[in-house]
DNA sequence: ATGGCATCCGTACCATGGTACGGAGTCAAG
DNA sequence: CTTGACTCCGTACCATGGTACGGATGCCAT
């Protein structure tokens, strides 16, 4: 699984490799040497398992709502030991999950509500303006 | 409540002047007629009751995920009687939420958990990287 | 009737997270 | 030993949802 190649890497993370040269300019992946091959010049860049490790964390960090920003300060802290920013940055997020959740779950209710409300038959209002309100 | 000015609206929906504008660019909110005062001349667009519902649903759609076309659309279909179009709109989007709901409560699932391995005093591991493994 | 805000409008710019392009180098298979 | 796919790299462009700027005009109070 290791000596992958930038596509092969990209492909274990579910990502193109335009995304993963973004990565790198960003400063979220590494840049591995070049391996020169026979020829001794130029070379190509092979990926490993840690490789593909960091890539998914950084999308699962995305999904969790984390901005690159702040999960290249999280990678950056992996290094390190500063446990409390840490649990500061995990606790940041997990208050603002809950609002968010809180409010997809409201957003949810309005629309199955309106959903209802506009059932197929029904001659009387489909109150699409309305559907957010109360 | 009526005759607002754009400030007075922008405040009413808690958006910025230049918010609203934008959303006038993009089809999304009328542009009342401007009302020749005194002078006679050129004169200042004003608000009322309808453009403050209006504003307010573009805000609660957004929170609920639609992009800002797709609540052109919702708009649009308020003035018609497509039932059918609003009901599939509000399905596919309550999908949406479904989807999403689960994954950011699986990502808060996941920051409690190294919230709490990374524990004040504990020296072992704050597995940052792994934290969204399993 | 004039000072000082606010509005109006076009146009430009911004942040975020990519995506595309193009030329040169590299590698593996036939 | 060439052909074709893939890599490397810089630079440019994109979509979304705004935000800022600046000159002209309008409104209202003093």
């Amino acid at each position: 699984m290791a000596d992958l190649t930038i596509a092969g890497l990209a492909h274990e993370g579910g990502v193109g490799v335009e995304t993963i040269r973004y990565y790198q300019r960003r400063g979220l992946m590494p840049l591995p040497e070049r391996a020169p091959g026979p020829g001794g010049a130029g070379g190509i860049r092979r990926y490993g398992e840690g490789d593909v490790r960091r890539l998914r964390f950084i999308r699962s960090a995305q999904a969790a709502g984390f901005t690159l920003e702040q999960i290249g300060e999280l990678l950056a802290l992996d290094a390190t030991d500063d446990r409390a920013r840490v649990r500061d940055l995990a606790k940041t997020r997990i208050a603002a999950l809950d609002a968010q959740i809180a409010g997809l779950q409201r957003a949810r209710m309005s629309l199955a509500h309106l959903a209802q409300e506009c059932g197929s038959g029904g001659e009387g209002a489909c109150p699409i303006l309305m559907s957010f309100e109360g």
